[in-house]
DNA sequence: AAAGTGACCAAAAAACCAAAATGGTCAAAA
DNA sequence: TTTTGACCATTTTGGTTTTTTGGTCACTTT
C-alpha cells in the first residue's frame, strides 16, 4: 500500500538521520532500512533534500505543539514565555535528531543542514513573534519590536542551555529559570 | 637599535593578520614586511603563537581601557553597563583583526585561533563579572550569579551587534540600546 | 662579542589523482 | 500502475607526491 510504503521510508529516514546525521545517511540505506526499491523514494520524494525537509517540517510542527500544551491562559505572560520556551529546550536537547544535525552542523559545515537548522530557528521565532504580539495588543507587556525581542529571547535561552556548557558545568534548569526570571520581570535595575 | 626592530615586527605582524588572518600569514611574510631577518623574529617572540598572543594581549589591554573610559561613577550601573558594552563592540566591529578573525574562525576554524577568541571572551566576562560584583556589594543592582548575569549579557549583545546581522539589516545603535534598556531596566513585565 | 640573518631541515599543508561511493534515472519486472 | 535495482554521471575518499611553512643555527655584520 502506498501510504504505508512512504512511512516506512520516512520512518528509516528519521532513524539514519538521527544516528548518522544527513551527510553520512545515504539513500541506498534509507532504501534497504525501509525494505523499499530506491527508486520507490524518489516517488514520493524529488530528491533527498525533499525528503530532510519533509522530516523537519514535522518536527518543527511537534515542536509548536509542544509549546502551545506548556501554555496555560491564566499565568501571567512572562511565566508562560518561560514554561514555553522551557519545553522548547527541553525537547530540543532530547531530540536525537536535533542534536546530531546541531553536532553536524558545527563539525562538518554540511550545507543543508545549515539551513535547516536555520529554517527550524526562523520558524520557533515567528512562533514567538506571533505570541509577542497578541501580548502586547493585550497590553500584557510593554511595548517593544516583536521581531528583536524574540530574536533575543532565542538566543539569550540558547546561551544559558547550550553556549554555557562549552566551558562550563550544565546549568539546572532552576539556575536558568532563576537568571531569566531577572531579565524578564526585573531587569537589572532595583 | 633593538626596541625599534621588536616594534616593527609586532606592527608588521598585526597588519598581515588583520589582512590575511592567522594561517594565511607565513612568518617569512612578517620578516619581509618588518624589513627584518625571519630569525630575528625569534630572538623576540618563541615562536608564531606567542608573536600572536603578544598582539591580542595588548588589543585586550586597549579594550578595557576603552570600556573603563566609558564609565561615569555619577551614572547609574545600568546606563554604565550599557555605555561600556556598547563601546567594547563599537571597537569590535571598528578593528580588522578582531573581524578577520571571527571570520577565519567561522569558515576555517583555525585552532590557535579559536583559542584566542575564547580568551579575549573571558577577559571581557571576566572584567564584566569584577564589575557587577561591585555593583551588587554596593546594592546597586540585586542579587544575582555574577558570572552567569555577565556571559549572559555578553552573548545578548553579540546577538544583537552580529548574529543579527547573518539574516537581517543590521540594527542602529538606538534600536539596540532600546531593546538592551527593555531588559536591562524593566524586563518584559509591566 | 653581540645582534642579525637567510639557507636549510623536518614537519605540515596543498595538490593531485585513481578508486570508491552516492544521488538520481529509467527500462524492465511485478 | 507501481516497484525495482542495475546503471551512469558526478562527487567524495584515501593515499601519494609536491610544495610550503615554522623554526634552527652556522655564519656574517656591526
Amino acid at each position: 500500500m502506498a501510504t504505508d510504503r512512504r512511512k516506512m521510508i520516512v520512518e528509516a529516514a528519521t532513524k539514519s538521520f538521527s544516528l548518522f546525521g544527513y551527510k553520512a545517511t545515504t539513500m541506498d540505506q534509507v532504501a534497504k532500512l525501509a525494505n523499499v526499491g530506491k527508486g520507490t523514494i524518489y516517488t514520493f520524494f524529488k530528491n533527498k533534500e525533499e525528503l530532510f525537509e519533509e522530516i523537519i517540517s514535522s518536527l518543527v510542527k511537534e515542536m509548536i505543539a509542544e509549546a502551545d500544551a506548556a501554555i496555560q491562559p491564566d499565568l501571567p505572560f512572562t511565566e508562560n514565555v518561560h514554561h514555553a520556551l522551557y519545553r522548547l529546550l527541553a525537547f530540543r536537547s532530547q531530540h536525537q535528531l536535533m542534536i546530531k544535525l546541531v553536532q553536524e552542523e558545527a563539525e562538518m559545515g554540511t550545507l543543508a543542514v545549515s539551513e535547516m537548522l536555520q529554517h527550524v530557528e526562523d520558524k520557533i521565532i515567528a512562533y514567538l513573534k506571533q505570541k509577542i504580539e497578541a501580548a502586547i495588543a493585550k497590553g500584557a507587556i510593554p511595548e517593544a519590536n516583536a521581531e528583536i525581542t524574540s530574536f533575543l529571547l532565542l538566543k539569550m535561552y540558547i546561551a544559558l542551555v547550550s553556549d554555557w556548557e562549552r566551558n562550563h558545568e550544565p546549568l539546572s534548569s532552576e539556575q536558568i529559570a532563576e537568571v531569566m526570571k531577572v531579565f524578564l520581570l526585573k531587569g537589572l535595575s532595583l
